[in-house]
DNA sequence: CAGGATTTCCTACATGTGTAGGGTAACCTC
DNA sequence: GAGGTTACCCTACACATGTAGGAAATCCTG
């Protein structure tokens, strides 16, 4: 019996390196193709070439293969977002661009997105996301009122602070996010990124100047 | 075998409304003892006593029912959230008061919006939440904007149109309250009030403006 | 390369899920 | 109240979940 419970990613083993790599990628290509709540853990693991009870030696159930499967994505998707510009750059071309690539990333993935944000998705996953924006936007918008560069957050942090500004601008672009997936991202990126600036800004807005 | 798979809740039969009550009821109950993703079918029936086939024969699983059974509070919930001012009144006393009320409500029933909002919660029910806020906030903002009173929407809109900031607003806010919620609401509802205004006001103030 | 440590796999079992059929009792309509 | 309708319950089954123990293969270390 195996008793591992690692966080760490770069794990020593090379079989144990060899198995995450394998049940992430089946994951990734099951949620491709349809729902996660009818994938089961026999199906991840037939697909992996590894066999199931060797799944449960490594995550307690499919939300957190998800959990670790995704985070790089995710945080690639996080990094691209605008950060609060100098104050009032009203019309602010750099930043839309930003929401823009942000939104065609997210196309670029629909299927996978919206079968994690979506109705049959994981509460899990999103609370994770959220998280990890809500911290994201947080160092932003302090970073942009200091004005200066800051240290970088390592990978995964256990501390989120209560920010209550960070976590309504986190909810709202996944609200926006996974609205927009679950439609069929009817509208192109670039709409998207111009209808959803302004309600962006205007809570960097608030935000610098509830800092003061 | 029963077929039926009624959605309008005043159902005729006697026995359905019994058993809708019941289960409904177990739900809520087990809710507040523990996490949703603990509950199994079988102990929803029990706990209302009702048969596990019987469960069948009206929901899918634990999350339709939940969907159902929380629809009430949800809305009553979303009812006391206040609506966009006219224009300027930056203090705001009223919309302060409304948001208090909100996040006390909230508090009452921390056990239960917690299990269904947190990451044990159901995906499927804050997605449900967030439909049903996002046309609410829509409504509000489409009325302050033509100044007038508007029909009352009926219990349930199958119809969501695709409103950008109304997404963004109701996103924004189910983030605001489960992460309170999952944090155990330490900060009082009042403070939570006063941190969360400015937000929502800021964003009510840009879609007036974009809608002119 | 030998040694011990770990991982992986297999088997087995108790429990939960979701579906199906059919008997019984409660309900609504007349 | 008699009628048909329908909800409820019981039983059964195929499949998925989660856990446990132990055998065999693979790995890191010296």
């Amino acid at each position: 019996m195996a008793t591992t419970r690692d966080s760490t990613p770069p794990s020593g083993d090379r079989r144990v390196r060899r198995t995450h790599a394998a049940l992430a990628s089946a994951l990734i290509q099951l949620v491709e193709e349809q729902d996660l709540s009818r994938i089961s853990i026999a199906d991840v693991a037939e697909r992996a070439g590894v066999s199931r009870s060797t799944f449960y030696d490594h995550y307690r159930d499919v939300h957190e293969l998800a959990e670790t499967a995704c985070t790089a994505m995710i945080d690639a998707l996080i990094g691209s977002l605008p950060a609060p510009g100098p104050d009032s750059a009203d019309p602010a071309p750099e930043a839309t661009q930003s929401l823009e690539a942000f939104f065609t990333s997210l196309a670029q993935h629909a299927g996978l997105y919206r079968a994690l944000l979506g109705p049959q998705g994981s509460a899990r996953l999103v609370d994770h996301i959220r998280r990890r924006l809500a911290t994201a936007v947080h160092d932003r918008i302090y970073q942009a009122a200091s004005g200066g560069d800051l240290p970088e957050r390592a990978g995964s942090p256990p501390d989120t602070p209560h920010d209550v500004p960070a976590v309504f601008t986190a909810g709202a672009l996944i609200g926006v996010a996974a609205d927009w997936l679950q439609r069929g991202c009817p509208r192109p990126p670039a709409e998207m990124a111009t209808l959803t600036w302004p309600l962006l800004s205007a809570l960097y807005h608030v935000d610098a100047v509830t800092l003061t």
